[in-house]
RNA sequence: GCGCGGUUAGCUCAGUGGUAGAGCGUCACAUUGACAUUGUGAAGGCCACAGGUUCAAUCCCUGUACCGCGCACCA
């Protein structure tokens, strides 16, 4: 028996002993906790996979409130005896990794990544990979989070590279992936394609040049990109515009700027009457829009622009960067007479999210994932959907959100959710990186093999790497065995929650429901619970180039990872961001210590015999136990809906002010100067009080209520301890 | 253009159909043997604005303003 406590609270010492013991102790796993005793085997599941953090190497705050808002649950969970599995992993984020590598070596050595070779390049990569892996696993643990770490996967990993061909050769069998010459969202400065989730959109200001072609053309029309028309084919008209009715169907060969161009006018509804002349120079090469109408009115594309942003059309614009091409043809028809008007608009420009490189529409062949056509959904689980229905991919993604089988929560990002179907494209998975998994494709002659290694030579395997969120998109089913049907696959799959930010619905969140469904006919989670962004005090985001970074370790090492993880809850509302401050952090840094003193104060009014004095605590004469059972059904009730928040306000209102200012207060005149009986009932209501705040608070601040349980009741853990 | 949030004490934010809450900050007093202090108490808000529904609205509905965000457009 343990009867002393140090007087003070040694955060630093406390929380690295007691992770070490939770992890020694291999109750993180479920299947030792069933081993044990702890969990009873028919024990319901509750299962969570933790989005892979990226193995940029940038640790952050939203790391640290992420792993918490999640660890809340799981350990909650935990307690009520449910099988609770919480699966780590990290993610390699290819392009995000890759162009972070890429950045370092032109700034340190002045090489590109072609200087290196695929090879070498890669080398450095899964090293920097590997760093940034261990700093942050540490850092996992270091803020509490129960995972089970025997269990940790990597999207890069040999499994998860199994599951990532499976998925592949399956949507490619069902009709799903197709490889096709379309335009896409061509990055120059990464040298790859990204899908249109991966752009960001900058303001800025542009020229909005109006111009005719030559001289005897009928129509003016208007542009912010000159360079790009000699590529034109058509110009587009609303087919209702007066104005322009009369030429549509007509075809003219014009001289512009010394480049033939033959133009047919056309009518399309997608053109504005009221934007510029009302009349669009198409250039199918160039611009998504422009190829969409050059398909549906079967017009010739000529490209005009290069891998690197150049002009690639005969003539003096040969060779010339896009922005220099401009200038010249602006000159060329200012020289001519043809330029009517210059103005300024504020323009959006399209850039890469993770090289910030300006977004070239090029035409590639690319691999796609078709979100429109219906294919033959199999084993299908989903309400409504019976194996063999033919569904679309949008159709799934849609019905399994409308029909409340997975629950998005807070609810008005289902409508943010559904609002992106509408708008959605086929996804575009394939990438000109090194860093990720490989197209499992394999071409000779005019053969194609997909999935693994063909047999027999002369094949060629494609050089191409997929999307980032493609294998990301496997990850609740991936982490748990799949493709092979493992145990895992059948106790924990679908997940019961997932927990990631809101900026990733679309890129990931999405994705995981588009996998899932098509693959194994079923939801990947029942529950998505976003949460917001972790901001400095200004309301600013944490960036590097902000100079605002702070180290959750320092942090945690000064006020304790209990304090950040109570800071980041409290007063947080699930997906509002949150502005953090410190003084929060010390404040609940201040809030361990008084829990602490309070156990140290109750601990030494222990009388030598304890037994039979818990008769105060069944008489209850002024209801304390009562009253507390009262806030224990209130704080279930708000960890059940995800209102972490109040939750953790209420138990640090409870302990502080009714606990310690209160209840303490009134039982210190008895421990002082009452009779051995009227101490020992003080003592056994005082910890019986303590003790089930302990267990309350625990999903929340875990260390402190664990080190005190610890030494009130030798041999327990807390952390398996029913709720 | 379409859509989604927000607007509550000096600051950061909770919250509810019945005339408002927390933390921090401020002020006063007390306290140095559970407490890196802590305790007791105080000041401080026409809950953005205008209509409506209701016996009753900060909370529901409509509109306005400002701030933030997403999507689309961006020829």
């Amino acid at each position: 028996m343990i009867d002393r406590m140090e007087s003070r609270y040694d955060i630093k010492e406390v929380e690295a002993r007691i992770y070490k013991m939770w992890e020694e102790s291999g109750l993180f796993n479920p299947d030792v906790c069933v081993e044990k005793g702890v969990t009873k085997k028919d024990a319901e599941a509750f299962s969570v996979v933790l989005p892979p953090p990226n193995v940029t190497g940038t640790l952050h705050l939203g790391h640290a409130y992420e792993d918490t808002f999640q660890d809340i649950i799981v350990r909650f969970e935990r307690m009520r005896g449910k099988k609770t599995l919480w699966v780590p992993g990290t993610d390699h984020a290819a392009i995000a990794t890759q162009a972070k590598v890429e950045k370092e070596l032109q700034k340190k050595e002045k090489k590109s990544r072609f200087d290196l070779g695929r090879e070498e390049f890669l080398k450095r990569v899964n090293a920097f990979a590997k760093e940034s892996h261990d700093t942050i696993v540490r850092q996992v643990r270091r803020m509490g989070a129960s995972l089970d770490w025997s269990r940790e996967a990597y999207t890069l990993d040999e499994k998860r590279n199994r599951a990532v061909v499976a998925a592949f050769a399956k949507m490619h069998e069902l009709g799903l992936i197709y490889r096709g010459n379309r335009v896409v969202n061509w990055d120059p400065k990464g040298q790859t394609v990204i899908s249109d989730d991966e752009i960001v959109y900058e303001e800025r200001k542009a020229k909005f040049y109006t111009f005719r072609y030559s001289k005897d053309f009928p129509i003016a029309i208007s542009t912010t990109r000159l360079e790009t028309k000699v590529g034109d084919t058509a110009v587009a008209v609303h087919p209702s515009d007066p104005r322009y009715k009369k030429f549509v169907g007509k075809e003219y060969d014009v001289d512009f700027c010394g480049t033939p161009l033959h133009i047919k006018v056309i009518a399309d509804e997608a053109v504005e009457k009221e934007f510029g002349t009302g009349a669009l120079g198409v250039t199918p090469a160039h611009s998504m829009i422009d190829w969409e109408m050059a398909q549906k009115h079967k017009l010739p594309l000529i490209q005009v622009i290069d891998e690197h942003a150049r002009m690639t059309i005969a003539g003096p614009l040969k060779g010339m960067k896009t922005t220099e091409a401009r200038e010249w043809v602006a000159e060329e028809l200012r020289k001519r007479g043809l330029l009517e008007k210059e103005e300024e608009i504020p323009q959006n420009v399209s850039t890469s999210e993770r090289t910030g490189g300006i977004i070239e529409p090029l035409p590639k062949l690319q691999w796609f994932v078709n979100v429109d056509s219906k294919f033959e959904i199999q084993n299908s689980k989903l309400q409504g959907i019976k194996s063999g229905a033919k569904i679309t991919l949008k159709e799934l993604m849609r019905k399994v959100v409308e029909s409340g089988q997975i629950k998005i929560m807070p609810e008005r990002f289902e409508k943010v959710y559904l609002h992106w179907i509408d708008n959605l494209r086929d996804w575009c998975i394939s990438r000109q990186i090194w860093f990720g998994h490989r197209i499992p494709v394999w071409y000779k002659g005019g053969e194609i093999h997909v999935g693994g290694a063909p047999q027999g030579n002369g094949w060629e395997e494609d050089p191409d790497t997929f999307d980032t969120w493609f294998s990301s998109g496997t990850w609740t089913f991936s982490t748990l065995g799949w493709p092979d049907e493992t145990p895992d696959l059948k106790a924990f799959h679908p997940t019961s929650f997932m927990g990631p930010g809101y900026e990733i619905l679309f890129l990931w969140v999405a994705r995981m429901i588009l996998m899932s469904t098509s693959l194994l006919g079923d939801i990947p989670f029942r529950t998505v619970a976003l949460h917001g962004i972790v901001r400095d005090s200004k309301g600013q985001k944490f960036s590097k180039s902000a100079g605002n970074g702070i180290d959750p370790l320092l942090l945690a090492d000064q006020y304790g990872a209990d304090a950040i993880r109570m800071a980041l809850i409290a007063g947080t509302a699930l997906g509002n961001d949150v502005k953090f401050d410190e003084q929060k952090v010390k404040g609940y840094r201040n809030f361990s210590t008084k829990i602490w003193n309070i156990a140290r104060f109750v601990l030494l009014n222990r009388p030598a015999d304890v037994r039979g004095s818990n008769k105060s605590v069944e008489a209850d004469p002024r209801g304390y136990v009562a009253a507390l059972q009262e806030l224990k059904k209130e704080v279930t009730a708000h960890i059940e809906h995800f209102e972490f928040h109040l939750a953790a306000e209420k138990l640090y209102h409870y302990i502080w002010h009714t606990l310690a200012d209160k209840i303490v207060e009134e039982e210190k005149a008895k421990l002082k100067d009452g009779s051995e009986e009227e101490k020992a009932a003080s003592y056994a209501l005082l910890e019986h009080l303590l003790l089930e705040s302990l267990t309350m608070l625990h999903p929340f601040m875990p260390f402190v209520t664990e080190e005190i349980y610890g030494i009130f009741t030798p041999g327990k853990m807390l952390m398996v301890e029913r709720w």
